[in-house]
DNA sequence: CGTCCATTTGAGGTGGATCAACCCTAGTGG
DNA sequence: CCACTAGGGTTGATCCACCTCAAATGGACG
């Protein structure tokens, strides 16, 4: 079966027993859990579910094991910012504080691992080691939000678009095509567009010959250096 | 004399003992530099003088003691992103890894205290306290970052001033009014806008009498509630 | 095969950018 | 002490990249 249960809160069920990598280099759970015998719990949300909310107490850190998720802001009147799309080994809900500081979604059905995130915590204050890698985990994310900041607030919005492909070329592409779990109105929430202005600089790359569509969503670059270019 | 030197490189002039707080409350320089004893140099540089650049090695990590500093990044053909101020108090400069992510330079002239950045990492070697404190200065401008996108990416031209106005209120107002020390081109290039854009949103918020001008740095806010309804 | 939603495409509108004066004021030097 | 200057700020006129609204198309799935 593949989603395990219905509601937000994951249930413990201790599939996992010690962590075993999900990609063979660089695991970032791996590289922590590992090292102190945390045990992780696998956990499934459908597509569409929500994982944790804005501002809600941040009990879990999570892993993507399969699936994608994207992490968001809203305004009151549901104008969305979203910061980022965990793939396949990424981590995220990670937080220094207590609470969430973005809500998470499954874009389509997807299974994470999880552990406490007290028992990170109470790892951390053991062994420098892991508190070194929490820190550079957030590190990582800050980063993230410091090229995304760049593209939001300064790039046309081509140059926002081969900025995207380009990021998603190099996190999911196998085979030289990518299969984009997302659509075009998260690309554009995620870039500071609509979906609209998303649609027409993709058939404006297709036309130019710099990337060929198998299906709407299946993506393949002809041309990276052009894409580069593009992308200011 | 105002600045000590005319060259961007720190001389190393132990002039500090002692951390002693630049905020009575919740000092972060101190926080960490008080438990283990470490001994902070005093630097000055002039209006406009950079701290560090873009890709730099990540030497030391600095507090504005007076004075103001922005951090941003530039495309190839001269648009800039500025991702944060920093003013008296807050640490900047701060990397997980060996490189800044973001320039530096004084918007005016500017003191600030510097520690090197081995010696905070050797420090967060052996105090856990240490280690934790860093990764919550990390994750606090991480915060600030994902605020910023949401800002970036989905706010109007007046909702994103108000957000600002609010933001130095909060950090620099003194007696109900606040000294900006950094022009309107820096505050459009922080917010994503033109300076014309925040030159005429401002003037839109004198003419309804949410705030008062005297000189166009010199800012009183009149009607904070007022302010928040217009920032979404 | 039909339905539903995601996506594409078109037409027109607009918020903020661009280009261009003009103004104000702090600093300078006579 | 005041005239002059330069740089920052304001304001106006126009433009255009992207948004909005609308309709057609297409692909996935029952």
């Amino acid at each position: 079966m593949l989603t395990q249960t219905l509601n937000t809160q994951p249930i413990n069920t201790q599939i996992g027993g010690k962590i075993a990598p999900v990609h063979p280099v660089s695991d970032q759970f791996g590289e922590i859990a590992g090292h102190i015998g945390l045990v992780a719990t696998e956990f499934s949300y459908r597509k569409e579910e929500e994982i944790y909310g804005e501002d809600e107490p941040s009990e879990y850190v999570y892993q993507v094991v399969t699936g994608a998720v994207r992490s968001y802001k809203l305004l009151s009147d549901g104008r969305r910012q979203i910061g980022s799309f965990h793939l396949p080994g990424d981590v995220f809900g990670l937080e220094s504080g207590s609470t969430h500081r973005l809500a998470a979604e499954a874009i389509i059905d997807t299974t994470v691992r999880l552990v406490k995130r007290a028992s990170l915590e109470k790892a951390a204050g053991t062994d420098v080691q892991v508190a070194r890698k929490l820190w550079a985990m957030t590190a990582g994310e800050l980063r993230h939000a410091e090229d995304h900041m760049l593209l939001l607030g300064r790039k046309t919005a081509m140059e926002r678009v081969a900025t995207f492909l380009l990021e998603m070329d190099r996190r999911l592409a196998v085979a030289g095509m990518m299969a984009l779990p997302m659509c075009r109105r998260d690309i554009g929430d995620y870039l500071g567009l609509t979906l609209e202005t998303v649609s027409r600089a993709l058939s404006q790359l297709h036309a130019q010959g710099i990337l060929g569509f198998s299906g709407a969503r299946q993506i393949v670059l002809r041309n990276r250096a052009r894409l580069h270019n593009l992308d200011a």
